[in-house]
RNA sequence: GCUCCGAUCGUCUAGUUGGCCCAGGACGUGAGAUUUUCAUUCUCAAAAUCGCGGGUUCGAAUCCCGCUCGGAGUACCA
């Protein structure tokens, strides 16, 4: 196949974009990428009954956010435009009419209640009901009522749909590339709706007619779209399209972390971790679904943890840039089974990421939070302060919590570590430690060495009681990064002031027989 | 129900032409080292009789058959 590869991400503006779907187009625009091809957005929009609002921007402003760029598209204009189907409008009926024409399909009088009616029956007897060669000579369509009645009916305007003509009895292959050859009878498969009665399409004649006429050369789709892809076969056959029929990978779906089944909306919102990438505010029941970017996700660590869940390079290397991506892909190593989403992967991915950033970078991520606690502080000061701390996180949103005290005197003091590590004698340790500050340069080196070589080692004291005690004075808590930097860092005076005042607030511990074991 | 797809550590997966696999990596878990603390980092460990049962073969996770389980589809939705 020499000519140029063209794929395409055609979702539904039925609300904010799935995870799973994200997956799906990240897939289309790497293989697009990396066969110098071109990847296209087209929206499908043909059910008009279950459009929502902002979907369609919601869909775009995602992807651009994880650096999926498309080269045409709804948002871009392009060559085969329009690229939302309802604009598209008018294209479709004469496709409808050209199978009708051929032989290919037919017209369908019957109401939704009598189809309904009719499921309910065979529902009754255990039984599927399936608009298909055996049933629809006893239905109300162009095959069973004459010419004459058909054309009566078309005048007065009677509403029908256009249902597509399965042969009986052939043997459809589909050939996937993840999947291999798979075939179905034509007998098993229904009489789909290729024209509903408003006037749209129904995807199935949309998404042929579209990816036809837009070049298409590789469809790379959900699962869900296996069933029906022998319709799709057919339809391109029907238009005498085969020859040109775009090449199929459907992929395998994305699964709940826990149990079974499908991811989910509710999953997402169940288990904490978010199943969109961004958040979406229901326009109608005002509910929030939250996002990976509002959750502190980095869109790179979102691509690379996507890109893994389901595809595999074939070696060991587990972080892949965009174009490392692009350069590996390979739908040969798609897997064909579901994969099951893993929340503490995704963390670990993101913490690999946040190591990845510069230091500025990160102070950029963490300029809210300091503007929510309404703190004022150097910019140099911050950053120097994000290139020490961002080892420690996972996510922005988990700075200010681990690192709140570079920015602001502890009021309070936790209360177990005082008693294991504030002994007898603590506050004289404290003022001595005041006093060393105050007389040696204010240098890493001449505070290490009087601090810790002269004053605890040449005492004999416990390094670790003294030294934890002093944290604890300083930060409110025992954890945090090396104690002499995190003076250095926030200076000689605000440290004594902090000293001076837990010395004040937590007071001589009386008594105390236990004497530390060293 | 019917049709189709799938099945390797808890999870993501390597394994694509049967022997290099009494199954490798990663996340997570456990232990240890480093550190003044916590985290990071490093080392080590536990963890899959390759869904089950039959074959084929000198040899099968890899091929074949059956079964089981899981998933998807079965709309005038995509």
């Amino acid at each position: 196949m020499d000519q140029k590869v063209r794929v395409r991400f055609a979702p539904s503006p039925t609300g904010p974009l799935h995870i799973g779907g994200v997956r799906t187009a990240l897939y289309n625009y790497l293989f697009a990428r990396q066969n110098g091809g071109e990847i296209i957005l087209r929206i499908e929009d043909t059910d008009q009954t279950r459009y929502v609002p902002g979907a369609e921007q919601y869909i775009i402003e995602a992807l651009d956010w994880l650096g999926i760029r498309f080269d045409e598209g709804v948002h871009i204009g392009g060559p085969y435009g329009p690229y939302r189907q309802s604009d598209r409008k008018a294209i479709y009926r004469q496709y409808a009419e050209q199978l009708l024409r051929d032989g290919w399909a037919y017209y369908a009088f019957d109401k939704p209640e009598t189809l309904d009616a009719k499921r309910k029956e065979y529902e009754s007897q255990k039984r599927t009901f399936q608009y298909d060669c055996t049933t629809r000579d006893s239905m109300e369509n162009s095959l069973s009522l004459t010419s004459a009645e058909v054309e009566r009916r078309l005048q007065a305007g009677e509403h029908y749909v256009v249902r597509f003509k399965f042969p009986a009895g052939i043997d459809i292959t589909v050939h996937d590339l993840i999947r291999g050859d798979v075939t179905m009878n034509s007998n098993l498969l229904d009489d789909k709706v290729l024209f509903k009665s408003d006037g749209m399409p129904t995807y199935h004649l949309a998404n042929i007619v579209d990816d036809h006429s837009m070049h298409i050369t590789h469809v790379i789709r959900g699962e869900e779209w296996l069933p029906s892809a022998p319709l799709h076969v057919m339809l391109y056959r029907a238009f005498g399209w085969e020859e040109t029929m775009p090449r199929f990978a459907h992929l395998p779906l994305l699964l709940k972390p826990e149990g079974n089944g499908k991811l989910s909306k509710r999953d997402g919102d169940r288990l904490g971790f978010p199943v969109f990438p961004l958040d979406w505010h229901d326009p109608e029941s005002g509910e929030l679904s939250s996002g990976y970017r509002e959750r502190g996700y980095l869109p790179e660590a979102v691509v690379n943890m996507l890109a893994l869940l389901g595809w595999n390079p074939g070696t060991e290397q587990e972080l892949f840039t965009m174009d490392e991506l692009i350069d590996r892909f390979s739908i040969e190593h798609i897997s064909k089974s579901g994969a099951k989403f893993n929340v503490e992967k995704a963390r670990w991915f993101n913490h690999e990421y946040m190591q990845k950033l510069s230091d500025e970078e990160v102070a950029a991520l963490f300029a809210p939070q300091l503007e929510a606690h309404n703190i004022k502080a150097a910019h140099e000061y911050i950053v120097k302060v994000c290139g020490m701390m961002k080892e420690r996180v996972s996510f922005p949103g988990e700075l200010w919590d681990t690192c709140s005290y570079f920015f602001e005197a502890p009021t309070t003091y936790d209360p177990a570590a005082v008693k294991k590590r504030w002994k007898s004698g603590m506050t004289v340790h404290m003022n001595k430690v005041i006093e060393i500050l105050e007389t040696v340069p204010f240098d890493y080196e001449a505070i290490h060495h009087a601090l810790l070589d002269e004053y605890i080692a040449g005492r004999q004291l416990n390094t670790g009681q003294v030294m934890n005690s002093l944290r604890l004075a300083v930060v409110g808590k025992t954890v945090g990064p090396d104690m002499i930097t995190l003076i250095m860092t926030i200076g000689k005076d605000e440290t004594v002031r902090r000293v001076r005042r837990a010395i004040d607030t937590i007071g001589e511990v009386e008594e105390k027989q236990e004497q530390p074991n060293n």
